[in-house]
DNA sequence: AATTTCTTCAACCGCCGTGAT
DNA sequence: TATCACGGCGGTTGAAGAAAT
């Protein structure tokens, strides 16, 4: 490879040979059409097919963090950096985590814009935004709970209710000599029970509330079975993601 | 205009968890 | 069970450009 004559040159060829610092267009090339081909993965085989210098860490990192063709540039949002805040102050330097929740953007890049806009300055305000970033939480916290005991107590009530409906049908039916089918929660919402599981389960998955949030192909309703669907839970919620005068 | 300081971010390093043998 | 290879993660570094002096 002549490009690899004229790098050696350049950059020198660190320890078993491996190439090191910036890439390249060609490496870049080399390594988009090679994940183009056999997919993501199998990151040490890439030198030995490709005939590029670099370990395989070195291309998996080139891939994720500036290759991969799903990846958002461009400044983090105002809306973004809140989520960062609120997702720091949730897992601490778990970057990856918080990355899930970003669609587009790298641990690395969060990683280094907290650094520079937060941690750098040690400052009052970077504090102060993360104790605010903690406070919207715990009250968010405090309102999802308060919104699955009211929603508990109402199911309670409707299960009831059903109950006593039931009841009365079976009495009947018996008598008619025939038997209902009926669902294996009766007691949940319809909603859930029209979503697939995997849905569902979502919603405390590490990919879950934040990242339904911001993908705009994805239906938050659905993910998310709760304040969305009720114009007064949802201002209250809205409220919550503006309190920014808060602590 | 030249020099110094600051900021940004791509890339590297070392550690750890996991799966295969 | 022990060992090895690999992939992923978080911490850190250093080059390059921007801003300040």
């Amino acid at each position: 490879m002549v490009w690899g004559g004229v790098m050696a040159a350049a950059w020198g060829y660190a320890d078993e040979g491996w190439r090191k610092g910036p890439w390249t267009a060609e490496e870049d090339k080399l390594l988009t059409e090679h994940v183009t081909q056999h997919g993501e993965g199998r990151w040490n085989s890439v030198s030995r097919l490709t005939g590029l210098k670099r370990n395989g860490k070195s291309c998996r990192l080139r891939w994720v963090n500036y290759l991969r063709p799903d990846l958002k540039r461009g400044q983090i949002t105002p809306h973004e950096e809140t989520i960062i805040l609120e997702l720091h102050a949730r897992w601490g330097n778990r970057w990856s985590t918080i990355a899930r929740s970003l669609p587009g953007r790298t641990d690395n890049e969060i990683k280094n814009y907290w650094r520079t806009h937060f941690k750098k300055k040690g400052t009052k305000a970077a504090s102060h935004s993360a104790e605010k970033a903690k406070t919207r939480l715990l009250r968010r916290q405090q309102f999802q709970q308060q919104q699955q005991i009211q929603q508990q107590q109402q199911q309670q009530q409707q299960y009831q209710q059903q109950q006593q409906i039931f009841s009365q049908v079976e009495t009947k039916a018996s008598t008619n000599g025939c038997a209902e089918k009926t669902a294996p929660y009766p007691y949940w919402p319809q909603q859930m029970l029209n979503l697939p599981d995997s849905t569902y389960l979502n919603v405390n998955s590490d990919q879950g509330f934040f990242y339904a949030m911001l993908n705009d192909n994805s239906n938050v309703d659905g993910l998310v079975p709760e304040p969305a669907a009720n114009n007064e839970s949802a201002a209250l919620w809205d409220g919550l993601w503006n309190l920014d005068d808060v602590v």
